[in-house]
Formats: structure tokens, C-alpha cells, sequence
DNA sequence: TCTTCTTACGCTCGGCGTAAGTATC
DNA sequence: GATACTTACGCCGAGCGTAAGAAGA
């Protein structure tokens, strides 16, 4: 199971396609040709159906397999690569929409930043492939609870900010004049499915133990306020911190109170930090 | 990356020393000193001091990666062949020591059973390089709160049985007449940490949420019995699932009332179930 | 001086490309 | 018959072993 023949694998498979394939990865359609016939030899099982190309059984598990292990690859390599070399001047974050604020934003250092604003699931792998020093992920979870990111390699993880979550509901909805909401109440609720720029909707599921939960209208991308946008004009319910929460037009927003959930901010980085990576997370500690 | 010189690697670096590496592996002495040398030189980084061999800070880094990546590179490995394998007639269990009872015990078909019994860290990696078809794993969390499992590939997991925990104080114990305890109060008592047998503490330093629980006396291996009977010498407190801990002699088990925990249990597969194990997961099911 | 890793060198085999073959649409 | 994957074959380089070299204990 060589890399190469894995990634050459999986490249015939999204493009269903040896000779397209071959030409994305420089090599003859010949090679490729080989590379499949060796893997499937090595694991004695035909991966692929031809013409048309698609994926067996078998291929199927393999595909599941190989992103995660290509991505470890990837993570391994960048890890050990920067352990070696020289510290880089600069500070690249990997951050969830909601996730730089307060502390964090303003222990910022005022040079050489950058920031990139992605999906929760992709803050891991960015970090651990060194493509960003360091990752700000938020999320619900019990108090005191670690967030469940994909553990794609060896990261450290820890809590910087807590804080309560309001149930965001648009100006004048039947609830918005509690003082607080369960969420057993609002399991029948419509909800906004945006795992990119809000809770993923799979959290609340997990937090509340069961089903429920079904999404009106999903939002894709990273944006909070076309969230927020959706919620006033009654298109489904979100959660988000309460900080945040408060000031958005034409929503009210209603803090949760049970079951007992925090909005939780973490930091992920791999265990070698040096440069302004270092000095930032040492003022967030101190 | 090649994965035989990261094996290489990592038997080099268990042993110091080059040679036994060589011995082990099956090579000569020289071809390992060229494994390490074009791993070095594809990271760009000394990976091993010579003399003594010890592994450099980059290696140390590398090294973390390769045991979780050369695991996930078998699993896919495995569980590609079994896809398209024959299923088998046997049905191998890896469970933890007080998962298999109550219905998952009964359900148990009579003939062509096998169950090895291993820590709990052990059990996904059992099962997704094959050498068990199913897992059982059980710990405390939070109710309807999956267990955190190390996930060395991807598995599916489906919880079958939740029941209050309890703790277990030695007969005498100054809290033994208690009706219920808190984790709250036990911060700071005498612990046995047993990661293999019983509930690692580490689940409950999370669950409490920071730290205390120190150990007084480690014990490793698997079995119950030698852990109830250290609890009954008063060598530390332990948690349990409550219908285990009633009849441990020489113990008292009091319920543990805060935070709301329980002790759950889960059947841990790859998604490609047949044979025996399908019909097991189906009658668990039904 | 002995042990242990490194380097030199030659051989073999694996893997790629060219080109001919074959099967499907 | 056109398109797309497979097979045949030759070439080059990767990787292993043998053996000599170097460096530390």
C-alpha cells in the first residue's frame, strides 16, 4: 500500500477516469493503469469497476480509508519539518467564524498576521499540515467538556472561553419572550443546518441525546451574518454564544438553560510551538 | 514516506540500535542504515542521534505519527480484504472487562465464539485491522454521550446500554453509609488507576472537569477481581457499573449522584458487517 | 581493538514510458 | 470504428547485499 499508489487511487476514483487521472498526476495512463493493478493485486480484491470506472464494495472502504491516511501522511511530514527548521516570522491562524473574539482577538499581535476563516471539521487538518500555526475552534459541549474535532494527528487542544448559549429566534416567534429555553422544547423546531458558519446542528442532536433536530434550510459557507439574515427572516432557529448572540437585527435572542451546554472556544496546535505562535499562546495562558 | 522505512524507523528507534533493527526486520545491517538515511533525507532533518541512537526532537515528532499511521495503513489494509473476502464462520469479540453482560452475553450465539479480553484502548484497533469482528467498550460520560474512543479508522459505534455508576468504597469506608456521593467530594481521595480493568481516571478528571483524582496505586491488566479486592484493602475508591458493584465482597457501592453520569456501553464495528457478526448486531438490534 | 554505523559498488528488480493489443460503446 | 483500459517490452533508477571504511568506546 504505497502512498503514491494510494493517491493515485483515489484520483482515478473522483475523476472516474485512468486518463484523466494521468494527466492530473503527470504520469502515462499507462502508469496508472499499473498502479491499480498492483494495488489491487497487494490487497487481492478488484477496486474498481471499468468502463465505467466507478468504485466496488471494496473501493468503497478503501476511499474511506485513504483521505484520513493521506491526510496523516501529509501531517506527519509538515510536523517533523517544522520541528527542524527555523522558526517562521509570521502567525497564521485557522479560525471558525465565531471562534476569534475577545482574549484571543485582542492578544492578537498587531504584524505579520494572517488569518483564515474556515469549517469546523477543516480547522484540524490545517493545523496538523502546518498550513496554519495555530486553530481557533468553537462549538457547544458540557461545561468543562473538550470539543470532538476529527483527529486527523497528534494535536493539543485546550479550552480558552466559555460561555453561555442563546437559542437566537427572530423578533416576534411565539418563544421569544422567555427567559430561558430548553432544548427538549425546541427538538421539533425548523433549524438552520450551517456547519460551516454556526453549531452544527449534530451537536445539539448529540447534546440532547436522540433525534430531532431536522434542518429547514441549509446554509454552506462561512458566513454569520447570512446566518443570522435567515434566522430574523424566520427561515429556522440557530444557537450561538450569547456575546454574539445579543446584537443581531431583527432576532431576539434567549439564553439555553438546559441542558447545561457552554459555548467552548479552543486552541489546537501541534505540541511544537515556536516564533509568535509561542508568544501568543503564552499571553492567552498568562 | 514510504511506510517500510517509517516501520524501519520506528524498530530502530524501539531497539537504539541499527543492527537489531536490521535482525528484526529481516534486513542487513547496511539496508537500515539506508532506510534512515533517505528518511532523513525526504524530511530534510536528522531523525537519530548515532551513538547512542536516540531519536532528535524531530524524531521524537515522527515518531508520534508513525505508530497511529502505520495502525490506520493495516486497518484499511484489513478492512478492504474482509470486504471482499468470504465472510468467516467465527465471530471474534475484543471486549473490555465488564462490557459483556446482560443482553449482549445472552444474545451471544452458542457456537464458533471467540473473545479476547483487552484494555480499552485496544478494542478499536482490534477491531479495524481485523482481528475482531466486533468490540465491546464500556466507560462513564455524560448520559447519551458517546464514549471517546481513539479512532485509528473508520468505525461506526452504537451504544446498548447505559446504567448508573457507582462507586466503590471499601466496607467501613467513612462515606460508605452515604444513599448517594458526589464526584465533587471525592477529588481528592485515593484513586486506583486501572485503565485496563476498570474506568481510567482520566474519564473522571474530564467529567469533573480539571484536575485531582490522583492516583494512589496503579494496576495494570484486566481483570475485575484483583481491582475490587485492592478496593476492599482500602488501597483507593474505583467507579463501577452499579449492577457489577453490588456484589463485590468486602465493598461498599453507593451511587454516584453528581454529576449525572453514567456507565455506558458500546458495540464498536466497521461498517461492512457479515456472517455471524451481522446476525449478532441484528438480534442486539431487534 | 572491537563494536557499530557509514559509504562504495555492483547487481537485480520494480516501475515508468512507448507502443501494440483488446474490449466496450 | 472510436475511445479507453490492458499488456508487452525495453530502459533506467531505486534498493538490497557484500565489503571496505570510519568513528566512537
Amino acid at each position: 500500500m504505497d502512498p503514491h499508489l494510494l493517491r493515485t487511487y483515489v484520483t482515478v476514483a473522483r475523476l472516474a477516469s485512468f486518463s484523466a487521472a494521468a494527466q492530473e498526476l503527470g504520469y502515462t495512463q499507462s502508469a496508472v493503469s499499473q498502479h491499480i493493478a498492483a494495488l489491487e493485486q497487494d490487497l487481492g480484491a478488484p477496486l474498481l469497476t471499468r468502463r465505467p470506472v466507478a468504485p466496488t464494495p471494496a473501493g468503497e472502504r478503501l476511499l474511506e480509508h485513504a483521505g484520513p491516511l493521506l491526510l496523516r501522511l501529509d501531517a506527519a511530514r509538515a510536523d517533523v519539518r517544522r520541528t527542524a527548521a527555523a522558526p517562521e516570522a509570521g502567525l497564521h491562524l485557522a479560525v471558525t467564524p465565531t471562534a476569534l473574539r475577545g482574549r484571543a482577538a485582542a492578544l492578537l499581535p498587531h504584524t505579520g498576521v494572517r488569518v483564515r476563516v474556515l469549517a469546523r471539521a477543516e480547522i484540524p487538518a490545517e493545523v496538523a499540515t502546518g498550513a496554519a500555526d495555530l486553530g481557533l475552534v468553537d462549538g457547544v459541549a458540557a461545561p468543562n467538556d473538550p470539543l470532538r474535532l476529527p483527529d486527523v494527528a497528534p494535536l493539543t487542544t485546550r479550552g480558552i472561553a466559555e460561555e453561555p448559549v442563546d437559542v437566537v429566534l427572530p423578533a416576534g416567534h411565539p418563544l421569544a419572550s422567555r427567559s430561558g429555553l430548553r432544548l427538549g422544547d425546541l427538538v421539533d423546531a425548523r433549524w438552520l443546518d450551517a456547519p460551516g458558519a454556526g453549531v452544527p446542528l449534530e451537536q445539539l442532536r448529540a447534546a440532547h441525546g436522540g433525534g430531532g433536530f431536522g434542518a429547514a434550510l441549509r446554509c454552506d459557507g462561512t458566513d454569520v451574518r447570512t446566518l443570522l439574515t435567515l434566522a430574523a427572516a424566520g427561515h429556522g432557529l440557530t444557537v450561538l454564544p450569547a456575546s454574539l448572540a445579543a446584537d443581531a437585527p431583527g432576532t431576539v435572542a434567549v439564553p439555553l438553560v438546559a441542558p447545561r451546554l457552554v459555548h467552548r472556544t479552543e486552541l489546537v496546535h501541534t505540541g511544537t510551538l515556536r516564533g509568535p505562535a509561542e508568544r501568543f499562546v503564552a499571553a492567552l495562558a498568562g
